[in-house]
DNA sequence: AACAAAAACAAACAATTGTTTGGCTAACGA
DNA sequence: TCGTTAGCCAAACAATTGTTTGTTTTTGTT
């Protein structure tokens, strides 16, 4: 599940130069837009990119460390991203992608305001702690590291981070408490397990259910 | 009171290459250790190292930028730090102590427990959302940043953290509630600010308060 | 089988990196 | 006043960085 990119999947800001899209409406009878190749290692790049870039940072990973993980050259990677820097996008799309797919199924079931917030919670630390490389990438970098970039990396983290606005939206909280500070307490929590947190340390899921247990009991309106 | 490192302070581990060290406790009636000049510029590149990385990291942040903006060449810096990770290391390591003192200072009037917690978080923020460039490095850079540093870098940040081991441990909670896990919630909170917080966009201390009342309300002992 | 596109290789490029070396100069103790 | 040396300059070093270029191999289509 966890596995690699689908050859086509999102739309990549470097995408394929080889293709040129020269293709005009009025030549027209000229070859249909070949087919993609199976082989396609594009995915391979990405996957070997978020794991470096997830567990080294960004700027510590070189072109030339995700070849040799993607059993390549440095210059192939060229071939699939136009830059160092569209790469990064390319794999924090995904991550966001990624992450908001998880937690959307977790909050599918669940009605009770708190509740889904919980799920929701427990979703996302999970993939931010053990699932997957590329929503790992959505902590560790920091848009700043990547200044051509920078823009683009915001907008896609504000895109997930709605999800959360939304879920803090129906809750019922007790007057003057500020639902964006909320939000925005209960996603550092969950965003600093990063640092502190290793792999065998208590299940994330527990770790959620405990954090939205205490926000919950010092914000819910009480009746 | 946020100014410059006064000459002498704190052990560095790149300490003077120049000072020898060659003083045996045997080669009596030698010259008495010089006294340092008074021009020395060591803080002011620990200043500018302070503010850069605090900035844009550790590893964008280079020895000419450093250099530069301490107003030397970039061999120069050679002559006060062993290397850009030993520089790291010192900055870290005044970073540590000066939120410690900020820290301690405002807690020292204060005796309830929660009064105290709740103090310690407003200088804490303080010191990482506006005060001191030094704090600021402490939750910017990650360890692993600099392989060479690492453990010492996590010990200084160790160190620091046991002020708020204690003032967890002084607070009455509820049972069931794990007091490890709270200390990492606010503090992952509290240093999560730095992504999301604007000058101007409200107190410090404001949100400092409303996260620990959050977290006292959700929980401190019924009683 | 033949052709063209896709995907990779092979090899370099220029720029930037952390760092070293040797020499100059001004401050300080004698 | 004189010698020492702390503090910095000037200039380079080797290694690494992201990236480019031309060529070759692989693949799918006709």
């Amino acid at each position: 599940m966890a596995g690699s990119v689908t050859a086509g999947s999102g739309i990549a800001l470097g995408e394929m130069r080889a293709r040129g899209d020269g293709t005009r409406a009025d030549t027209v009878d000229k070859a249909p837009p070949r087919a993609r190749r199976q082989d396609n290692r594009r995915g391979a790049v990405m996957d070997a990119a978020a794991k470096l870039f997830a567990g080294q940072g960004y700027r510590a990973t070189t072109i030339r460390d995700i070849a040799g993980a993607a059993g390549m050259l440095p210059g192939s990677v060229y071939y699939h991203f136009e830059s160092k820097d569209a790469l990064l996008l390319a794999v924090y799309r995904e991550g966001v992608a990624r992450i908001i797919a998880r937690v959307d199924a977790a909050t599918a079931d669940a009605h009770d305001p708190w509740a889904r917030l919980e799920a929701a919670s427990a979703g996302h630390l999970h993939a931010i702690l053990e699932a997957n490389a590329y929503a790992q990438v959505i902590v560790r970098v920091v848009p700043g590291d990547a200044a051509g970039v920078a823009g683009a990396l915001r907008g896609a983290r504000d895109e997930y981070e709605d999800r959360f606005r939304r879920l803090f939206g129906a809750l019922e909280l007790a007057p003057g408490v500020d639902r964006g500070r909320l939000r925005l307490m209960l996603l550092g929590a969950l965003n600093w397990t990063k640092i502190w947190y290793r792999a065998g340390g208590g299940d994330p899921g527990a770790i959620a259910k405990e954090f939205v247990a205490v926000l919950r009991a010092g914000a819910e309106i009480k009746q």
